[in-house]
DNA sequence: TAAAATAATTTCATATTGTGAAATCCCATT
DNA sequence: AATGGGATTTCACAATATGAAATTATTTTA
């Protein structure tokens, strides 16, 4: 009966209510009780009464034109999430780091699977670069990961499940340069594998350049990857590579910090 | 039965699900089962069945040790919140900008009541000051109405209704500065009126001072307020008059930006 | 200004869903 | 090997969540 519920018996209304609190997306931030209702398939009854409980509990709240938005204790748990968050917490200061040492927006960014179950990129932190006219992307944002340097570098060092999970939806095209075929992607991977950092150039968005590298636990698990991101008016193919040079290094260090002592996959030959 | 529920009926797993969201806090981020079923009273099966589903969603994790902690989807979910607040949009640019003014941090704190039900200001927003040895309120974190500046400029400016509120529980001492007496806190508030802006000298935490001023609507109601914050090493009392008249201008023109035409309450005389 | 249309809320009979005690499993210790 | 403390699973039961229908509020149209 229910779509996808990957849980245990005896939780409808707790997972219903959770997809009620991620159609508050940024795309669309405020909801009216009957569009929201539909867009989640649930009877507008039962999701007033499902809305009416996180409105008591500061989840979710009016807005001054009626319609219902994310609350401030949402704020409140995202922040406390953030910094329960030891990958998060870890790697906040050397992004800092890097922004300020390139003058670029830089991110961490996970993987996880959206609404529907298809794979992307999550942003789980970023620090803006010194340039006001940044690419701006956003903590919580979602981000495919097919064409952007952090999903290429989680892929190309994760295993080969992942390249086929991806691979099971089309690739959508952003861009002419977007990499929309298997064998395109594929091919792709040997070279991050072997140069220890991914790039994009224009895939996502013309004009945006980045340079990305995975965090490796000891048993060489992907758990994230970090970036630097740029307007391609600074940042041309050489300054790529430097910054691809430093966010390898800089993903050492966070492995390293994290206590992960293994070597890092770069560091290997094949 | 329920404790506190303020919602309508036919939601007794969606608050309990709210109850163990919210019992990660920065004092205890990380939970064993056992230890969370005790704190919110919730039978050791029921909060498992609760977690499980929390879990599948993103919206809680296990970690590396076994614990639950707050899960990315939740940062997601954190992040998309602030973003759907216009006043923290709002607020935003003018709080960097008095951080860069003035080299310390600014912060962006609304009144909420706790889990218990106590009235505290939470802090939505803060940019961090220049300097490293700044003091680091958190995004998320409650902190007294009676010992901060922010609270005490929402109180002068709010209905008495409020400050009633507030005086129903004990002002907890936390220095030899804080204002522990209903009388003393009432007579605090003219002045705050007067000058337009509240100030906490070392109340909250020695060596701590702060000035903060309240953001008013059309109506004359207190939405917010925001603070400068700073070490008394760099902050005396008249560089505290100083950051009190920049957060009294730029409530000002937040408020304006919001929308906010009605004319601010410090214009008055009485 | 009335009438019509649309959206939000309340009510309530029903059975599906959530409940939690008890049993079982899984690891650490010892 | 035995003990103990936690984490899971099972399952009989009824309390709780459900959603159609009725009502109220709000907006739009005539």
């Amino acid at each position: 009966m229910a779509q996808t519920n990957g849980s245990y018996a005896g939780t409808q209304s707790i997972i219903r209510t959770i997809r009620l609190l991620k159609a508050f997306d940024d795309r669309q931030p405020e909801w009216s009780l009957s569009d929201l209702a539909e867009e989640t398939g649930l009877p507008k009854t039962t999701a007033f009464r499902l809305l009416t409980a996180l409105e008591s509990e500061g989840l979710v709240r009016k807005s001054a034109e009626g319609g219902y938005r994310l609350g401030s204790e949402m704020i409140a748990l995202g922040g406390r999430a953030m910094r329960a968050n030891e990958l998060r917490t870890v790697a906040h200061d050397p992004l800092r780091a890097l922004a300020r040492q390139t003058g670029e927006t830089t991110t961490l960014e996970i993987l996880r699977p959206d609404g529907g179950g298809r794979l992307t990129t999550l942003v789980i932190d970023e620090t803006l670069g010194r340039y006001r006219v940044g690419i701006t992307q956003y903590i919580g944002s979602r981000l495919p990961v097919h064409a952007t340097s952090t999903g290429k570098a989680m892929l190309a060092f994760g295993p080969e499940q992942v390249v086929k999970e991806v691979l099971k939806y089309r690739l959508t095209p952003f861009t002419g340069k977007t990499l929309t075929t298997a064998a395109d992607l594929r091919e792709a991977l040997p070279s991050i594998r072997r140069r220890g950092f991914a790039t994009a150039e224009g895939e996502l968005e013309a004009g945006v350049m980045a340079a990305a590298a995975p965090i490796i636990d000891h048993l060489g698990g992907v758990l994230a990857a970090i970036s630097i991101v740029g307007p391609s008016i600074r940042v041309d193919r050489a300054a790529l590579d430097e910054f691809g040079r430093l966010v390898a290094a800089t993903t050492r260090d966070i492995a390293h910090a994290l206590g992960y002592r293994g070597h890092h996959p770069t560091d290997d030959a094949s």
